[in-house]
DNA sequence: GCAAACCCTGTAGTTACTATAGGGTCAAGA
DNA sequence: TCTTGACCCTATAGTAACTACAGGGTTTGC
């Protein structure tokens, strides 16, 4: 199949394919005579594999790492790729408490305005800007984030 | 005081402070015989505002805004800014949630290599290849993310 | 008179793509 | 046969918000 198809059955862009393969994660397959790229059944599961862990937001460092324990399946034991999900799930869960703190923080912004008024008059600015004349601001009153 | 201060005072690198010039966030400050930035301190509670900003994580782009009303306070109502406001905290609600799914994901998927053993025997790099050819993957179990 | 600690500009790198520009190829219809 | 449209190719630049040089000049103190 051609990188269309091969784009379409793997649910992105035919770009992101050459991008991929300039990057190492997918094989470059055979060329046709004129230089179009000819894919194969492997390929699709190897853009699949790809995509599968980019849903789960790996790195692209990552899936090469993950790529090549496909590839060449050793004896040795597993702890790396546990270690790198267990990475990940941290990585994740960081960032959740880094939005809830943030979301609490904007939410305590935005109820400073609650009536109508002007821009000048409005309380959302005027604590952002007491907040930068060092006068201790609303949203991060427990500590900054 | 010369960049090197307000950066310590600001909390930021001096690079980020020429970067905010060169983006237009603050202005180009009076320079010495010597081509040295000179900064007084208005100075200091703009690059304020503009990080405080950044660490309720929004954009250059929202903060320019917000630093144009800050300077041309006018008349006209606050719509814009809580408008701003309100799709910052959509934004990262949804972050939240979309995290919230990819670590759940993560966690089954992890929960796949349980006992110590080979890379070529690892569920976890069983299951991501048995998605890669269509098998139907644990992580996804519920539509994908 | 020299070294350390500043400062300057300009450019390139980061992540994972995305979007052009400027071409070549191929199959089908008029 | 010619042309139209859908496909393909490479190479380059853009995205966000910085960060990190390279290769200089300046100022201050000893
Ligand atoms: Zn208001
Ligand atoms: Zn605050
Ligand atoms: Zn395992
Ligand atoms: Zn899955």
């Amino acid at each position: 199949m051609q990188i269309g198809e091969l784009a379409r059955r793997g649910g992105c862009d035919a770009e992101t394919i050459r991008y991929y393969e300039r990057e190492g994660l997918l094989p470059a397959p055979a060329r046709t005579a004129s230089g179009y790229r000819r894919y194969e059944q492997p390929h699709l599961e190897q853009l699949a594999f790809i995509r599968h862990c980019r849903s789960l937001d790996m790195s692209l460092a990552d899936i090469r790492r993950l790529v090549d324990y496909h590839q060449h399946p050793s004896a040795a034991p597993c702890d790396d790729i546990n270690a790198l999900l267990d990475a990940q799930i941290s990585r994740i869960h960081q960032q959740i408490a880094s939005l809830q703190r943030l979301e609490q923080q904007l939410q305590t912004l935005r109820a400073r305005c609650d009536a109508p008024h002007t821009v000048a008059d409005c309380g959302i600015l005027k604590s952002l800007e007491g907040a930068a004349s060092g006068e201790g601001c609303v949203c991060h009153a427990d500590g900054p984030a």
